[in-house]
RNA sequence: CGGGGUGUAGCGUAGCCCGGUUAUCGCGCCGCGUUUGGGACGCGGAGGUCGCAGGUUCGAAUCCUGCCACCCCGACCA
């Protein structure tokens, strides 16, 4: 892959800046960090936004929408949550401008105007959702409540990186209450397999599917359970969480509820979440240096079709068989663009429409026409061929499915090679240092280790997988005992 | 908050050390014409508080002082 676009999320910017999506971050130094999106990333969003609500139906959950502001009060109500989060709060303190005295034709906070209770702007929503379910529930008869909202988070990082860390940010957050332990666990499961199978699926990105160590596990949650992909630059990257949350935050909200055999006890929890993060999982997975590469399930456009003509009599013919053409495919369910802008040549349409990662682009010129015939690129594999119209919409249709399974397949194979078992921690940082990539390797089960071996070497710990097999071995840095190998992984 | 760096047109830049015509070049933008099977070419044109403020000087993008902003590395980050 081409060096251009495997180093850094900001090396990203640069490409997509003008066509993508709006990756500067916004000018005013006051919103630095935050993201612009442009109509065409949107679009990708929004495909993403309306897979995943589907899943999320198909899974039984209802969408609603939470305030934007918590009370501090609230916010603080779970310990461990509110400390893993203080020291990214944009916190709201004023309700009121107002005409400068010193500074002719400029406002200034009303110093008069200071709220009696600060409002923290979310950084995530279980405070001020936990403080409304509690009025929800009484008995087991109103549980499970399984909603997801779709929201903007702000986290007022002290370093932001375009798209995998931004100061706000797009995101669904899923949360649910349970009558039982069991229940809850298993809907933190359900959940990240729905996300796998989306990231999968949808999205071409082959993920591991694992549990959090202690140390990276979410703030106020019992157990994290994660999938991580890799991306080009063998870097790791978290993309999306689910979190049985036990009782945490039923303890913290007063929320109970009486049981089938009338005995009062705790609401059991969980949350999950992914966000616009996953637009620079996808960047990162598939792009090459002539630019994005979207999944056809991504994809706004599946095709494009490019007019190449002299006259305004081939134009008209051209036009003819394209709109002839472009009937045909949305009768199969494909999306197709005519870009018949006479502002910009040919080849200015090609360099951009491969920068957009446009699956499929047909040409049409007069030799096409002579022919009965069509120009017929490939964006994954830069492939060119001169095709008959003759079936031209079913053949489009299944060449569709084959570039979504060929860009798995291909990030599966990077993926699959860039796992490395290790049994040395010389071993480990060697590949750590040359290869990148998951190393598979023993750990001693501590955190102290885990730490240890962070400062070290800047690898974490990214799952402990699901399917890891128990396995005796020693831990690459104590020596000591272990049970099953876990994945490393500098990450993002 | 520590270490390093950079601010010149929408973007990328030259000039700064060693002060001196109208601030350089490329991309992009606008007009006209010719073009159109991989990012067209020619001619013409528009666009600048040289980060901000003060100072030195006959004269400051250039030298001095202060401030501001941004970037990178670290700290920080489910």
């Amino acid at each position: 892959m081409g060096k251009n676009l495997t180093s850094r999320a900001e090396d990203y910017s640069k490409w997509y800046n003008e066509l993508v999506v709006k990756a500067d971050l916004a000018e005013n130094s006051a919103v630095r960090g935050c993201m612009v999106i442009k109509p065409y990333g949107y679009a990708i969003w929004e495909k993403m936004q309306a897979e995943l609500d589907r899943m999320f139906k198909e899974t039984g959950h209802q969408n609603a929408y939470f305030p934007l502001f918590v009370p501090k009060s609230l916010f603080e109500a779970e310990e461990k949550n509110a400390e893993g989060f203080a020291k990214e709060c944009a916190v709201v303190t004023h309700y009121r401008l107002q005409n400068d005295p010193d500074n002719q034709g400029k406002l200034r906070v009303d110093p008069e105007a200071r709220l009696e209770e600060e409002l923290v702007v979310r950084p995530t929503s279980e405070a001020i959702i936990w403080n409304t379910y509690k009025n929800w529930i009484q008995s087991y008869r109103d549980l499970p409540i399984l909603i997801n909202q779709w929201a903007n988070v702000v986290r007022w990082e002290m370093r932001t990186r375009l798209f995998l860390r931004t100061a706000e940010f797009l995101w669904q957050e899923g949360h649910t209450a349970h009558a039982t332990e069991a229940e809850a666990i298993e809907e933190t499961k359900l959940m990240n397999r729905v996300y796998a199978e989306f990231v999968e699926n949808f999205m071409a990105i082959p993920v591991i599917k694992g549990v959090k160590t202690e140390s990276e596990r979410f703030a106020g949650a019992v157990d994290t359970h994660c999938i991580e992909a890799l991306m080009q630059d063998g870097k790791a990257l978290q993309a999306g969480t689910s979190h049985f949350l036990g009782q945490n935050f039923a303890k913290a909200f007063d929320v109970k509820f009486t049981n089938n055999e009338g005995k009062l006890d705790h609401v059991w929890a969980t949350s999950w979440g992914v966000s616009t993060r996953l637009m620079g999982a996808l960047i990162m997975t598939h792009s090459d240096d002539n630019g994005l590469v979207l999944p056809p399930n991504l994809a706004p456009n599946h095709v494009v079709i490019v007019p190449i003509y002299k006259s305004d009599e081939q134009l008209n013919a051209i036009t003819e068989v394209a709109e002839n053409l472009m009937s045909q495919l949305r009768a199969v369910g494909v999306s197709v663009k005519f870009d018949n802008r006479t502002t910009h040549r040919p080849g200015a349409k090609f360099a951009q429409h491969e920068l957009q990662g446009v699956p499929l682009r047909i040409a049409i010129g007069p030799k096409d026409l002579e022919n009965g015939t069509v120009e017929l690129a490939r964006r994954d594999t830069l492939s060119k061929e001169i095709v008959g119209l003759d079936g031209l919409s079913d053949r489009i249709k299944s060449l569709l499915t084959e570039i979504q399974e060929n860009l798995f397949n291909k990030a599966l194979e990077y993926r699959n090679s860039h796992i490395t078992e290790v049994n040395s921690f010389d071993e480990f940082k060697e590949v750590l240092e040359v290869k990148g990539g998951f190393i598979s390797a023993h750990w001693d089960g501590t955190a102290e280790t885990e730490q240890r071996i962070k400062e070290l070497t800047k690898a974490t710990i990214r799952c402990i997988p699901y399917d890891s097999v128990e396995e005796a071995g020693q831990c690459i840095l104590t020596g000591e005992p272990s049970s099953q190998r876990v994945l490393f992984a500098k990450a993002y």
